[in-house]
RNA sequence: GCGAAAGUGGCGGAAUCUGGUAGACGCGCUGGACUUAGGAUCCAGUCCUUUCCGGGUGGGGGUUCAAAUCCCCCCUUUCGCACCA
């Protein structure tokens, strides 16, 4: 009967909708204090590049985003969910290019849209604080961060071997290259001997590697990801000898232990080394030729080409310091020129590579290492080399050392002699920041011929982005062609200097904006020190996994170097990452605009509501989870909305209960106390499900409550009414215009994320009898009832006694008896 | 090649952290009711096999009274790294 009156009830989100998020927005209900008085939650999502409008894979990320701040609102924080735009890069200029535009006019019209997009969808950001980070009031300070890196050396020029794309004509950072090819155009990318900006990030290598250790709410695969990005390695570096000049030639290796099997030397065709060496014209040439080749191979080629290994020799020795043998010196391709000194010691018995490549040209191999004592190996039948620690021979003094023993009493050994020592090595390298394009924030620096490199003194900043005629990429940045920007007057001497004419990668700009969102007006300073101490750190960080070795390790020494200077007071910026899972078309294809099929949640939003579009997201997979999107999942949740959870309304019987009382399980009927225990039950469920953002159980927890409830069996209206309240207060950080409709539906004035998050009745999570399963040797064989906690000697009569059971026992012997209180009986016979 | 994660009905997924009645919740499907009609709503059913018994969480082995869950090997998929000496 009840329902049937209440299906008159109509569901008209439209008008919900406006209603509340026009209420929201008068009452400024998102909006953070500057400085928190309670308890604080700073809940972020990664900002988003404005490419165009909102889809489903941002929606989603947001309203997971939204959910945990609702909720952390509802138990009583102070909370902080601000939102902003990483509003440089390059597809402004693309676009600028192509469409005549200015690349901040392309910017700020998407930006508006997107905007507009995201406050329909009443996700609770708090807007006062948006950032835009092409903006002069935000890269000013980008810009006094570069000079903060800069004062304390952190920020220098050099020239080196770095990633161009040919493409887009910049430099690239390492970690912008995917599979040798450029992240954004998929150009192969080319190396170039250029002079560019650098962070030293390899200084913070070991924090940004031991920190991890004191991050257990971040997910182990980044953790594990970016310990391996930043590669720490342990060895020794020993100096071999160029027969001849006597230059010395440093190397690194792992294996010292090995050093007494080294049977030639190799250099990095990029080595200055190279060029240092004295050939004979007939090497000269051959190796110069050899260099040559190789500087044109792409990286693809050289990355990919992990089997094939080629070199040619020098003519030159060095001088083994151990042994004071002498070795040929070659070239080849497999030495990184950046990592350790360019230049490896070869031991091919002992090294994959260099097993291959000896093969190759038939260079000796020696062995010096044992498995044990036991087995020998035979220089002839190994077709790989053997890698293992093993038992030093053919190694004078060091013969019969063994694994690590052996490695430090080698290193020990050159360190004492003076020609070598420990060392630690990094894959890291400097992050590479300078850019030759236009849309960035401007390197804030002048090069004097007298005084060098200045930084702009800070009462000068923004050094702002000039209008330059054409965005068209050239090779060298667009403000170098603009000489009233470039020719300035030095700040030390004051005579005639010219400004840097790079911009900087925007991944500089996305360190630090977490900070911004503090204190964002802040026209004196970043943000203020005292918000940072109030606000951070971060309390949940949500975003994708695509930025595990990028970002993620950027803002981290973002953070760890604006501590150093006394600027925030925490070693990490984020307590707890994490990742969301994409969201795929309905063939499981990522979406994208060139392949079209990119789905936007607003027509879902027009035709069932937000909420339901995003009880539907919710209720598809857990968040983490990549989902295929499909408008199947919409049916079963809107049904849910419509035929069962909004009509509880229509069952409110205007009794204003005590939300703050629990009931007495004793003083209510059969009925009542059953729903009353699935009640909190359900509370349980769903505030556990809320903190592990596992929202798609929560869902089905509600769904089994309001499935249950039946408003018609209970006597009492302050009950009914209770439970009806508790019900929407759960609902509410998922859906959440639904539940506030419905809350004031039920009489209340003020908003429901004012309220208080419910409770659960620890005395009325369980039925006082439960029902167990019987098993026979491991095998369910019944179930019995029991009251709850029963004793084992009462259990197992129990079990003993029921029917089924017995049969199963008949004419056998019980070997043993195992109660697992309300759970089962285990009767172990024969 | 190295590293990580994951494999459960026709489908999305529960239960995995903490070993204890596998398949919650929903989609889909089947049958029924109510209807002029229904892509609406309601009711019932839905792992396989089936009276019972039995089998079943990618495959194989192990630990245990008991394994989707813990351990070992293998297969597959996804992601990351890709000559880092």
């Amino acid at each position: 009967m009840q329902q049937k009156q209440v299906r008159t009830l109509k569901y008209d989100f439209k008008a919900i909708e406006r209603k509340w998020q026009q209420r929201w927005e008068s009452e400024a209900l998102y909006r953070a204090p500057q400085i928190p008085s309670r308890d604080k939650f700073y809940m972020l999502v990664m900002f988003a590049y404005p490419s165009g409008d909102i889809h489903m894979g941002h929606f989603r990320n947001y309203i997971v985003g939204d959910a945990v701040a609702r909720y952390q609102m509802m138990l009583g924080k102070d909370v902080l969910h601000p939102f902003g735009w990483d509003a440089f890069g390059l597809p402004a200029e693309r676009a600028a290019i192509q469409r005549k535009l200015h690349p901040a006019q392309w910017t700020y019209k998407n930006i508006e849209v997107s905007r507009n997009t995201l406050k329909k969808t009443g996700i609770s950001f708090d807007w006062n604080r948006e950032i835009i980070s092409c903006s002069p009031e935000y890269y000013k300070w980008t810009q006094w961060m570069f000079v903060q890196l800069f004062r304390k050396g952190l920020a220098y020029q050099k020239t080196g071997w770095v990633n161009w794309c040919p493409e887009d004509k910049t430099v690239l950072a390492n970690e912008q290259v995917v599979n040798g090819a450029c992240e954004r155009c998929h150009t192969p990318v080319e190396k170039k001997e250029l002079k560019q900006w650098y962070f030293k990030i390899t200084d913070y290598a070991d924090r940004l590697i031991d920190d991890l250790d004191r991050l257990p709410r971040w997910p182990e695969n980044v953790k594990q990801m970016q310990r391996e990005w930043i590669g720490r390695s342990y060895g020794a570096e020993i100096d071999f000898t160029i027969k001849g000049t006597g230059e010395k030639l440093p190397i690194f290796t792992t294996r010292p232990d090995t050093v007494f099997g080294v049977t030639y030397m190799a250099l990095a065709p990029e080595s200055p080394l190279v060029e240092r060496l004295d050939m004979t014209s007939e090497y000269r040439d051959k190796v110069e030729k050899y260099r040559n080749e190789v500087l044109l191979r792409s990286e693809i080629e050289r990355a990919s080409a992990t089997g094939d290994k080629d070199g040619v020799f020098t003519g030159q020795y060095a001088i083994n310091p151990f042994s004071g043998e002498e070795v040929q010196l070659w070239v080849a391709d497999y030495v990184l020129a950046h990592y350790g000194t360019g230049a490896v010691m070869a031991v091919p018995a002992h090294d994959s590579r260099d097993f291959l490549f000896a093969k190759k040209y038939n260079i000796p191999m020696k062995i010096v290492i044992h498995p044990d004592n036991q087995t020998a190996l035979d220089p002839i039948e190994m077709t790989d080399a053997f890698t293992e620690y093993g038992v030093m021979v053919n190694s004078g003094i060091f013969d019969g050392s063994i694994g690590e023993e052996a490695i430090k009493k080698v290193t020990a050994y050159a360190a004492e002699k003076g020609f070598g020592r420990e060392k630690k090595n990094y894959k890291l390298r400097d992050w590479l920041i300078s850019r030759q394009r236009y849309w960035g924030a401007p390197i804030p620096i002048i090069h004097c011929p007298k005084c060098g490199q200045v930084a702009v003194p800070e009462d000068d900043l923004p050094v702002l982005l000039p209008e330059v005629e054409n965005y068209l990429p050239k090779g060298h940045s667009p403000l170098a062609d603009v000489k009233e920007f470039i020719s300035v007057n030095c700040p030390q001497c004051g005579g005639k200097a010219e400004r840097d004419s790079d911009t900087m990668d925007t991944f500089v700009c996305s360190s630090w904006y977490y900070l911004r969102y503090l204190d964002p007006g802040n026209e004196k300073e970043p943000f203020s020190r005292e918000t940072a101490m109030r606000w951070m750190p971060i309390d949940k960080y949500i975003g994708g996994i695509t930025h595990a070795t990028g970002h993620l390790i950027y803002f981290r020494f973002f953070q760890k170097f604006l501590k150093d200077i006394g600027w925030v007071q925490d070693d990490e910026p984020a307590r707890e990452l994490f990742n969301h899972g994409m969201v795929m078309d309905p063939k499981g294809e990522v979406m994208s605009k060139s392949k079209g099929n990119v789905i936007s949640p607003i027509d879902v939003m027009d035709e069932r509501g937000i909420d339901i579009a995003r009880l539907g997201m919710f209720f598809l997979a857990p968040a983490e989870k990549a989902v295929s999107w499909s408008e199947d999942v919409l049916t079963g949740v809107e049904k849910f909305v419509i035929n069962r959870f909004y009509p509880l309304v229509g069952a409110y019987r205007g009794s204003n209960p005590n939300l703050k009382q629990y009931f007495k399980l004793s003083g209510l009927d059969d009925y009542s106390r059953s729903i009353y225990i699935k009640l909190n039950q359900t509370i349980k469920r769903v505030s556990e499900d809320y903190e592990r953002l596992q929202y798609n159980t929560a869902i089905s927890a509600l769904m089994e409550l309001t499935r249950d409830f039946d408003s018609d069996r209970i006597k009492d209206d302050q009950f009914n009414d209770y439970i009806i309240k508790k019900a929407i207060l759960l609902m509410a950080p998922m859906a959440p215009h639904l539940a506030e409709e419905m809350w004031h539906e039920c009489g209340e004035t003020g908003s429901i994320f004012r309220a208080e998050w419910p409770r659960y009745d620890d005395s009325a999570v369980h039925f006082d009898t439960v029902k167990i399963a019987v098993q026979v040797n491991g095998k369910v064989r019944s179930e019995i009832e029991l009251r709850r906690d029963a004793s084992e000697t009462e259990a197992v009569d129990a079990a003993m006694s029921d029917p089924r059971v017995r049969d199963f026992l008949d004419g056998k012997s019980i070997l043993k008896k195992i109660y697992i209180p309300n759970r089962l009986v285990n009767l172990v016979v024969k």
